[in-house]
DNA sequence: CTGGATCCAACTCTGGATCCAG
DNA sequence: CTGGATCCAGAGTTGGATCCAG
């Protein structure tokens, strides 16, 4: 069976985990023929694909807006494309940056950040990402559920604080993909256009390019590794 | 020659004005056909049908959000479905109705709100509105350049005044259809539900429903009358 | 008659991410 | 390798208005 009562919102992270476990071996092809959808050719023009296929099958609220996937379990999911070796080939997005003003003031706080909220409790979902399989018969890995330990979020929060800080300055055009260790700042969307509220170096709201938090592949890599390890020592979790 | 130059933006007031009364006595259905355009059956189904079919042949700049359908211009284009004895069927909408919070402050005064600028140069465009009539077989009337004089000003503006302070209180369940003699405030959108930000009688953000300014019909039809008869007067304006 | 309800097209915005030149 | 550029789906919003029950 596969997958198991499919659009069913699940009550427990156990039930999720379970539920998504039941898909680990499996190809995105064999999943999406068993949901009746087709597989894109080109991995260029389906970027999300397998993410939004995977959404409805563990029962997430599908594409409801700033809310975690698993709302009533406080769970975000992040699928992974990982290499032959096992390691994230790509960086992970987290959220958008908001401006420093107005409704996204909490933003600039960690403790009331939304990227903090994104990464309290996440479901990683490994996929193979090397490019030389076709997208149909990449192989879904062995899930996990993790929260950032006290030295992950102590990474976390180092470079977030130091992020914002050039967002409290209006300082955008020196917050680049160069700074932060783990977390980063990278454009987001289709164009490099301007396409978000921000605030200028003046004050004054004005449009800029969207940009995003991104999680750099060796923050994942370690985050996935950790949780398996925490997981052998207490079965549950 | 139906229309002369579709697609190009119109550079001056007068050529707006040539352009468009070329095409009256020209029926809805000529004007598509020349466009390469299929009318719609169901006028219930496609509301908007004439008005984005007008904006390309006189050479709007379509589907702009909330600038001037002319810009350089200056001038906004309404079209008015009249009746059998030249008076307007229906109310004519102006722009939706913002919160009194943050971006949309301006909104509050007279002076510097998006009715005022929406309504300071405006080319009206009669079309037979009879629903006993096809819609293809509706013809397209004579357009006439409209600027509020000190009258329709003061009109528009005691009006907009009064339904403000309900905004500025946060009244929005009070701020009904009934209220302004020739500008009234209406719901917007397709079901009534709550689709816009607006700020609650407690100074919170909230969803709203989305409401608009809309003119009365007689207003409309004044109006249209008015620059008429200024026009006999002024035979280039 | 008319105030509340409704309809469509097009563009924007968000959430899902991967591509690829240097 | 990786930071900047790019791609898709679907919800949301705006601009174009008219419908229609009471």
């Amino acid at each position: 069976m596969l997958p198991p009562e499919p659009g069913r919102v699940p009550r427990t992270e156990e039930e999720l985990l379970t539920r998504v476990r039941m898909l680990a071996g499996y190809t995105i092809g064999q999943l999406a023929e068993r949901l009746g959808r087709k597989v894109p050719e080109e991995t260029r023009r389906a970027k999300g694909f397998f993410g939004q296929l995977l959404e409805p099958v563990l029962g997430a609220t599908a594409s409801s807006r700033s809310t975690p996937d698993f709302e009533r379990l406080g769970v975000e999911m992040k699928t992974v494309p990982m290499s032959k070796v096992g390691v994230p080939l790509e960086s992970t997005y987290v959220c958008t940056v908001g401006g420093a003003g107005l409704e996204t003031r909490g933003d600039l706080d960690w403790g009331t950040s939304r990227v903090r909220h994104k990464l309290c409790r996440v479901l990683w979902v490994p996929i193979q990402g090397d490019p030389t399989i076709p997208l149909a018969d990449r192989r879904i890995g062995a899930a996990v559920l993790w929260t950032p330990d006290e030295n992950e979020e102590q990474l976390l929060r180092r470079d977030f604080d130091e992020l914002m800080e050039y967002v409290r300055l209006g300082r955008w055009q020196e917050l680049t993909g160069h700074l932060g260790a783990v977390l980063q700042v990278r454009p987001k969307g289709d164009s490099g256009g301007a396409q978000a509220w921000g605030v200028d170096d003046e004050g004054r709201r004005a449009k800029i390019p969207a940009r995003g938090f991104y999680l750099r592949p060796a923050f994942t890599g370690g985050a996935i590794r950790n949780a398996l390890n925490r997981s052998r020592q207490t079965p549950s979790a």
